[in-house]
DNA sequence: GTCTATAGACGGATAGAC
DNA sequence: GTCTATCCGTCTATAGAC
């Protein structure tokens, strides 16, 4: 479970670990539901009983719904940071580095729920905008901060193409043989796809 | 509005066109909810007020909130004719000649409601999985069977990928610049990208 | 820490009046 | 054709007992 090393609020004076940790229980139905059924569908009632618990305990750890989401999103990457190393050595070679990563980090057990219920929270509620601007946006701006000047932008959108439709094809639908493809696999097959968008000519 | 055309179920012998197409306004609230919010964020009270009407109306016309779904989900292209059309002239330029066509079927006005509102649902709510697989798997078939054999199932997963993230980052999420960009200047950054994954060597 | 009880809203669907 | 009234289910959230 990640809901130890983020050291977030536990009970007052919480007990050690060993017994039955209930809230790392409703944490990862939690997780489950929300990247299996998106957040609307998600209910407090069902993940209650996914963890073997009352609806009412869900909210006496997390509070409301939202919070229980957020809980929910922590992985245990920092994007901006990863997306600094993907560039540090240069241009050359970033599309396959940027993907060998991405896809490291989805293939990571831990993260892959938590990434699933963002992405498709984002596409299936429009209404999640808060949350949706703000990482994409994080995301998006630090990739072109690592691209050189002039088309930065339409680079930037470009990648974001190719790199959600794999993740939607990939982890969200599952479209076969995208989704049981070993990841080098991948790399190799879309990675150039990625170069070209970053380092390419693309004025008219 | 694209009910006309279709011609179904209208009212036992129907009024002519000339008063105030009532079951064509409520479609047309349906449409948009359906490609805003998705499916289960629409409700039908909403579909109803922003038509105008009363919500027992709404299933008066189109029965249960699922027919009401299907119902605005009409496009005016069968997508297998079409996609025979792109394939028609050879493998050559068929990757430019495929998102083309997917573009400007969907930049046609009547189109983009509905395209949305499957995209949408699809990618949102995993429940609507008769519809989704129902459709994918006719456009995906349809794709695969028009491919030279052996790597056909791969090549379209890859076309799949990188049509899928255009088609969500471009009118899903509205992600600039890629999504003010014109037709013709997205198939010329993109489509050879579709090309290499229809014709280029794929084996390791 | 965990559950019972309940408040308060909302949404889908139907019956039937006009 | 259109609306009123209503039933029934489900959900979030809280207060408070054990």
């Amino acid at each position: 479970m990640t809901a130890r090393p983020t050291g977030r609020q536990q009970g007052p004076r919480g007990r050690r670990p060993g017994g039955p940790d209930t809230r790392g229980q409703i944490l990862e139905a939690a997780r489950e539901s929300f990247a299996d059924k998106g957040f609307r569908a998600t209910t407090i009632r069902a993940v209650a009983g996914a963890a073997g618990v009352d609806a009412a305990l869900v909210h006496h750890y997390f509070g409301t719904k939202d919070d229980l989401f957020v809980a929910s999103l922590e992985i245990s990457v920092d994007p901006r940071q990863a997306l600094a190393l993907v560039f540090a050595p240069g241009l050359d070679g970033a599309g396959e580095r940027l993907l060998g990563t991405v896809l490291s980090v989805w293939d990571e057990p831990e993260n892959r729920r938590p990434l699933l219920a963002f992405l498709r929270s984002s596409l299936g509620d429009p209404e999640s905008t808060l949350l949706q601007d703000a990482f994409i946006r994080v995301i998006f701006k630090s990739l072109r901060g690592q691209l050189p000047d002039g088309d930065a932008e339409l680079r930037a959108g470009l990648v974001a193409t190719q790199m959600l439709g794999l993740l939607v094809a990939r982890y969200l639908l599952a479209v076969e043989p995208v989704a049981s493809l070993p990841r080098e696999q991948v790399v190799a097959l879309i990675g150039p796809t990625l170069q070209r968008y970053l380092s390419d000519p693309v004025a008219p």
